[in-house]
RNA sequence: GGAGAGAUGGCCGAGUUGGCUGAAGGCGCACGCCUGCUAAGCGUGUAAUCGACUAACCUCGAUUCGAGGGUUCGAAUCCCUCUCUCUCCGCCA
């Protein structure tokens, strides 16, 4: 969310940059209403002094009776006018929970995701002498996924894994949260998958993208990131200055509707409703989350490193960063039977966007209050590491070679074969 | 799922015959004094949000005692609904 304060004093700056990540942004009578609610509470607060005066006065009066009249009239106007400035605010706060964050001043503006900027490519493209097979067919090979009895138990767009496929997800998830843990200095939690609306509120997942989510009968939602629950775990809470940096990190599932994803179908394990990532969550001092992004995007680049993954870092355009961001990296790995380079990771500066919607401050050394800035970034997501594992690990004979730093997580290993 | 108890400031904890309580007391924290150092001690201060005034400080007004609604001239205190926590019973991985 936005500080009404920001864009009260200069609205034409603001509505300029925020056109340049969506340009149907208007906030309509947003400043209207903000000088109407503030005209009301001006006159809130008047009758209300006097009432509060006159009050003190039937404590100690003789003639109760008499002041009291005197204070009914005063009373029941106070409740009428209470009334406007609730609907007042109330749409003050509609608008403003969809408005998106500020882009950075250094984010490249367009609405063509094809405008990204590569600040980086790490790894040389593996050149192959056979026929290269996809990860569908490999896994199916060595029958380590399987997308059809997924469909049976739970529809398109689910996977099954099995064996090795199965053993060999669990190690990554232990890889990553070890080296996060250990080499990076976060701390792990497990988190309910389950969360409420205020929680999806605080990341900016509602109210604009509700269909994007799995609800509940019980109005729970499925997480679609567990940095919803990681950022949750500070909300309400005002953190002292001595704790920042505070770095948090966790597997969970993650689970999305991808409405409207349909058509632009890719196979395999790239887009499904449910799938597995390692979240890595910051708070930060303010003029700390740059260096902080920075930070959080080679604790992601370090994972693809060390399995030896060549990948490329993307600065997202203006029009292509999530709503509560204001600047994101984009990690993408090969992916070679496609011939580029695919999102494996995506690490977002929110700013204080989320900490004012979560209300989740510190306090300065001058005792004054602020709000922490967050970020969040995958550290990773196996849907999209698993299949360039096995595509750029495969061998000619349809194996997979186990990269080195995950065969002590699958039992000394060194290849998957039938 | 059933029965009961509770939710107050950064934390603990008074206050529930409605007005003198934004809220005693303690802890913590900040500053000062004291002190060879540390510890202890003494003193002062210490909620947030919105608004008025101001260069700023100060001061003043409003709101907030889990959330929302109600009763009343007036609610931390009374009533209703909800959420959460604890205890007991039931069930259970």
């Amino acid at each position: 969310m936005l500080d009404i304060k920001m864009i009260r004093e200069n609205p034409e700056e603001v509505e300029k940059k925020l056109k340049t990540r969506d340009d149907k942004i208007s906030w309509g009578e947003l400043l209207e209403l903000d000088k109407k609610r503030k005209e009301n509470q001006a006159e809130l607060d008047e009758l209300k002094s006097v009432r509060n005066k006159k009050n003190k006065e039937i404590a100690k009066a003789e003639d109760k009776k008499a002041v009291i009249d005197s204070v009914r009239e005063l009373s029941s106007n106070i409740k009428d006018l209470e009334m406007s400035q609730k609907e007042v605010e109330n749409s003050i706060n509609e608008i403003l929970a969809v408005i998106p964050n500020i882009p950075s001043e250094d984010v490249p503006i367009s609405f063509d995701e094809e405008d990204a900027k590569t600040i980086k490519i790490w790894g040389d493209i593996p050149e192959f002498d056979f026929e290269i097979k996809d990860h569908v067919d490999i896994a199916d090979g060595l029958k380590m996924l399987d997308f059809e009895r997924a469909a049976k138990m739970s529809g398109a767009r689910f996977a099954l894994y099995r064996g090795e496929g199965a053993r060999l997800e669990r190690a990554l998830l232990n890889f990553m949260l070890d080296v996060q843990t250990t080499k990076h200095g976060y701390t792990e939690f497990m988190t309910p998958y389950l969360v409420n609306a205020q929680s999806l509120f605080t990341t900016s997942n509602l109210p604009k993208f509700e269909e994007d989510l799995f609800k509940t009968q019980d109005d729970l939602y499925l997480l679609p990131t567990s940095e919803v629950s990681l950022v949750n775990i500070h909300r309400d809470d005002i953190i002292s200055q001595e704790e920042l940096p505070i770095k948090y990190t966790g597997y969970t599932p993650c689970f999305r509707r991808e409405a409207g994803s349909y058509g632009k179908d890719l196979r395999g394990l790239i887009r499904t409703h449910q799938f597995n990532k390692v979240e890595l969550v910051q708070f930060v001092h303010p003029d700390r989350s740059s260096d902080a992004l920075e930070e959080i995007v080679s604790h992601a680049e370090k994972i693809l490193e060390l399995l030896n993954i060549p990948y490329r870092r993307q600065m997202l355009v203006t029009g292509d960063i999530s709503n509560a961001s204001s600047m994101t990296i984009d990690l993408e790995v090969w992916i070679p039977t496609q011939n580029k380079y695919r999102e494996v990771s995506s690490c977002s500066n929110c700013t204080d966007f989320q900490a004012r919607r979560g209300n989740i401050r510190f306090k300065e050394k001058d005792g004054k209050l602020r709000f922490v800035h967050t970020l969040n970034g995958s550290g990773l997501a196996t849907s999209r590491l698993l299949p360039a594992i096995i595509e750029l690990n495969q061998t000619e004979e349809g194996y997979i070679i186990v990269p080195e730093v995950l065969r002590p997580y699958m039992n000394g290993i060194e290849k998957i074969a039938k």
